[in-house]
Order: C-alpha cells, then structure tokens, then sequence
DNA sequence: AAATAAAACTACAACGTTTTCGTGTTAATA
DNA sequence: TATTAACACGAAAACGTTGTAGTTTTATTT
C-alpha cells in the first residue's frame, strides 16, 4: 500500500491512526485509498509488535451444556463490544485435554483465560497448569468450578446457600421427607449444594437422613448413561416411598426424577415438590415445567469477561476476589 | 534463551527443530534447557513469520443451541487432534454482527473458516462480506444453513429426503392427515423440508392441504416467545382436530406441539404421532420420547474441519463440492 | 536574506521466530 | 602438506506492524 501511494510505510501507519504530524490531506488521502483495497491491519503483526493479543481464551469441560454455553454467550457478548475475540478450548473433563489446550494457548496466543476445571482436575487436585500459567503472567479468571486453593479472581454463585433457600421453600411447602439427588463430593458444587440442603434440613428442626441423599456417579452424568442414573433413582422410591420433596443438583437429575416419579403414580406437585438446578431447556419443557434455581450463566460470563479485562488492560491491580452472582429461584409448576 | 546457553537464537532455533546441522550434544544440551525453563515458542511470531496461524475460525448464529453445540465439538476435536485452536464469533442472527465478527477475524487471525450463516443474512442475501474474505484467498466452509450462490465447500444434510423418509414413515404407520410445523421459507432448512413433506405426501396420494402446514415466524423461534408459538400450534388443533401426524422441523416445535396435544387429551403415539428434526436433550427426555430426525452434528463438524484443513494445507485444490451427511431416523415412543 | 521554528514526512529498530547463506573448524583425502 | 569435504554454528533478512528519532520541506520571524 506504501508502495502504490509512493509514501513510507510511517506515513501510512500513522494516518491510519491519525497522528499529528500527518497532514489531514494525505491522511484523508491514504484513509480514502485504504477503503478502496480494503485495507486491514494485521492483527498477528500487530499483536508482535504490541505484546497485547486482544484475545482471550476460554477452556470448559463441555459445550453440549446449556449451562456452559450461556456462560460463553455471556463472554462472547462482552468481549467483543471490548474488542476482543475469544478461543476455545474443551476439556471433556479431562484433565490431560485441559492442559494441551492450556499449553496451546498460553504460547502468546492469548492475553488471558477464563476456564471452568475439568471433573478430573477437581478430583485429582492437579493444579499445576494453572499455577503455571499464573506464574507466566497470563491472568486468569476461574467460574462456576472453582478452586480455593489457587490464588486468582473467581466467579461464582452461593451453592450452599442457593440450595438452602430452594429447599427451604419445599419445607414451607410443606414437604416433610425431602431427598436429595447430588454428586459424590469431589466435585465441589455437589458437596456445596448437598451441605446447603443439610443446613436447611437442620434449621427446620428435620433429621438429616443418608438414605434420601443420593450421590450418583458423575461419570455417568451423560446421555449415554441414563440408565444407571434411572436405577438408582427408582431404588430411591422403592426404598423411601414416602418422600414428598426433591431436591436435584442438576436440571437432568430432576427431569429423570420427576419422569419416574409420575411412571409410578406419584403426582407432581401435589404428592411430590421438585427443584432443580440451572434454568436449562428440559426445567422449562418439562411437564409440568420444573421450578429451578437460576444461576444467570450470562451474567457469570459478563462478569468474568469485565473482571479479566480490568486486569489485562491493568486498570485493577487489587487482591483476588472471589465475586458471587446472585441466583434465584424460578417457581413453575413443579412445587406448589 | 539464546543469551544464558551463550549460543546463536539461529541455534536455538534450529535446535529445537532437529535440524541436521546441529550436534547432538548440542541439541540435547538446547532441549534440555528448554524443558528446565519451560520454553515455549511465541506463536504470534511463528504465525508471523510462517503466514499460518494454526487458527480455524467458526461463526455460527447462536451457542445455546443443541444442534450447533454438537457442530462446534466435531470441529474442536478433530482441529485440536490436527494441532489447530478454533475462535469463535457468534451472530446471534444478526447480519451486521456476522460481518463484524468475519472482519475480526480475517485480518491474519486465522487460516480458514467455518460458518452457518444468520437468519438475517439469507433474509437479506447479502453475501457482500462473504465473497470479500473468499476473494481474499481465505478457504470458507459453509455448515448446515448453506447459500447455493456462494461458491466454497459446504456440508449439509439432505433435508427434503429426510424429511420425506420421516413422513413416508408416518404414513406407514398409518397416519392419514399429518401437518407440519415449518418456519417461513427465506430459511433454507424450513424450505427443503416442507418439499420434502409435499413430496411424501404426493407419491402416497394424499392431497396436501395448506391448513396443516403451519409456518411459524422463525424469529419467534426463542425460549421467550414461546406464547406465540404455542397459540399457533392450538390453533392448529383447533381447526383440525382430525390430526394423526405431525411432522416437526426442530424438536422445540415437536416438543410443544405434543404438550399441546397432551393436555387436550390426545394419545401420542396412539391417536397422534410425532417426529421432530435434530436429536437433542428435548426429544430424549420428552415423555414419551420423541422420535425424530438425526442431523449427526459432530460429524458434519469433523467433515466440515477435514475438508477446510486439506484446503488450507493445499492437499486438495479439486473443485468446491457440497458434502452431505447421512442422518436416520431415530424410533422412539411417539411413533408408533 | 538569514535564522529559526513548525510541519510533514521517512528511516530504522523492535517484536520472536524461521531460513538462507556464509564462515570457521575439523577431519579426510590426494 | 595442501586441498577438499563434511560438519557445526552464526549473521542477517524476512513476516507486518508501531514508535522514536531523525531529516527534509515549508512557513515565520528578525
């Protein structure tokens, strides 16, 4: 382009950026010529040059998750508005994709990450990657799966106390025998959630009784599985037929629950209340439609966006915080 | 690094890269090193330098969507077992925000793309933005809603033979008068699908009544506008109560039209079957189970990234063909 | 008209790599 | 011993920008 219009490459970038000491004729000049051959910078040059990459990277354990996605929807939003586009990475869970995906990015790729950790960090408590990855300089914000031990700012809802006021209106409702369908707890939300129901349990005076907490393997969360989820639920009614509230840490556990709730004749909400968790497509189309503890993912992900580019573009140089996004609960037809 | 082992970056570099002018005690020496400080090469300047950005970029209308999710896994994973990060832009269905987010993204970032375009861009059939990085030299891979006019790659299904097996089955089932529930025709996919519903009906002499091919505004398609939607589709029982066969052309539209039908008492799949398009969470938890139209969404995913990376990488410079994938049809309890 | 100041533009280094070509050292050959 | 070949390494250019530090041109002042 320099060549074509006979000037430097200086004269050129400067217009563009509309320096001073460019006269407005050749600015307006070269402007009008770059329009003409669809001129556009560099961004990889760029990014060389200024050490900023305008990017952040993104790493979750899955995108088929409603959850996930209006989390990302949340990031997309805000980051592009801000002039950033976003990479992604999935971990399926597990922990050895996490790190590949980590190392791909953190080559310069990126000016910094958001990520929610796979099952398998959780459960391993191999944090090395992302201390590492601190470590570079390359800031990171953790959200919904978060952990304590690393030291970097977070976004998260309050799990435990989330589900203490779900479970708190099945008891006002009424509900003397309530369940709980969780996760084996190393998977931090689950025992968050599953220690909120037994705080709501305690302070209405109800004895906290194992046989109504179901942990179900969250290997077998997926779709592929659904059987194994099925039979330890029905094994739930078989043994505690008497139950007349559910509580579910997850919009699937409560969708299976209620189905084979009404297959054995129990009526919902009449006999049994149901809430679950995360306002996803199958609460809102379920029959009835369940009442569910919103978690305003969009939200979660604008935050994190905000906070992330605060400190990349070093407006905030303040301690860690661990920021709560305010849940609520969306009463439908599944309660009373 | 180049600096404390006391060695050319030329060194270094070649080092790393076993190039055969180099030592072996030296290489080993440089890797060694390398590993110690936790090297890793800056891949801005490698993009930089080598005019490849190992980036793929996808721009799809919307992330909360089951069926685009599925997509965007395919994609990941065969680009990431390939060595490739793929960046996301998301629409939203909105034309502008296509092409602000394609300007984005070919300004160097990366090295193909992948796109199902915006409702609104086949609404208005602007392809301006289109054509313009196609001219620029960078290898498009249109998915799913595809533009016939544009020439690339493209990956689809066969939506009117999908369709017509999915009707053809109905009527087999002995299903006399079924409707469709479509979306107004500037959408490609509601197009091919109502022909292939006429065509079905044709070759089986049933007369193809306009009553019961509801086309509802696809705008509309959102969890907000649900009211909407669920008043045409009453209105549709209304006027024809004789139904015994709805066809679907998404599984939201299944999922309602089969709620709707519930409540006024009709018996699916006795007195009324159903088949939705896209097997996602709905049809799966549906009760009963929705039958329905399989798209195979990750492997229209890996098909779309293996034929974008052999563009890229030069291995076929053979004409632009329009890849179909095959889907089935899933049995499940609202058919008979 | 000469000196000075302001305005307009350019040269060049830098970002971190890769690669081509060149150079020095060692070993093998005549 | 002199020549050549093989080997090991380094210097420098290039990728497309930006910013600093000039340099040239033009305008203003004495």
């Amino acid at each position: 382009m320099a060549r074509e219009l006979d000037v430097s490459v200086s004269t050129v970038s400067k217009a563009l950026r509309d320096s001073s000491d460019i006269s407005k004729e050749t600015i307006s000049k070269i402007k009008a010529f770059a329009k003409q051959v669809n001129y556009k910078p560099n961004y990889i040059a760029q990014s060389l040059k200024n050490q900023k990459t305008k990017t952040i990277g993104v790493i979750i354990p899955d995108i088929v998750h409603h959850f996930f996605t209006k989390v990302i929807k949340g990031i997309e939003n805000l980051a592009n508005r801000k002039g950033y586009n976003i990479i992604i990475g999935l971990s399926n869970e597990s922990l050895s994709n996490e790190i590949v995906n980590m190392e791909m990015l953190t080559n310069g790729s990126i000016d910094g990450l958001i990520i929610s950790v796979s099952r398998e960090t959780m459960q391993k408590q191999n944090y090395y990657h992302i201390d590492e990855t601190l470590n570079q300089g390359i800031p990171i914000v953790m959200f919904d799966r978060i952990i304590d031990k690393i030291s970097c700012d977070k976004v998260t809802i309050d799990d435990k106390k989330s589900t203490q006021n779900a479970v708190d209106k099945l008891i006002q409702n009424g509900a003397k025998k309530i369940a709980i369908i969780t996760t084996k707890d190393y998977m931090s939300v689950g025992k968050l959630r599953t220690e909120g129901y037994k705080i709501a349990l305690k302070q209405n005076n109800i004895k906290v009784d194992d046989n109504l907490i179901i942990e179900v393997d969250d290997n077998l969360l997926y779709e592929d599985h659904l059987e194994s989820l099925e039979f330890q639920i029905q094994k739930m009614f078989n043994n505690s037929p008497r139950i007349d509230g559910i509580f579910a840490v997850n919009e699937l556990f409560a969708t299976v629950a209620m189905k084979i709730a009404k297959n054995i004749g129990i009526n919902v909400p009449d006999d049994l209340q149901i809430i679950g968790f995360t306002d996803g497509i199958l609460s809102r189309h379920a029959s009835p439609p369940l009442s569910t503890v919103n978690q305003h993912g969009e939200s979660m992900g604008e935050k994190a966006t905000n906070i992330l580019i605060s400190r990349i573009e070093n407006k905030s140089t303040d301690n860690y915080r661990t920021h709560i996004i305010q849940t609520d609960l969306i009463l439908r037809d599944s309660t009373k």
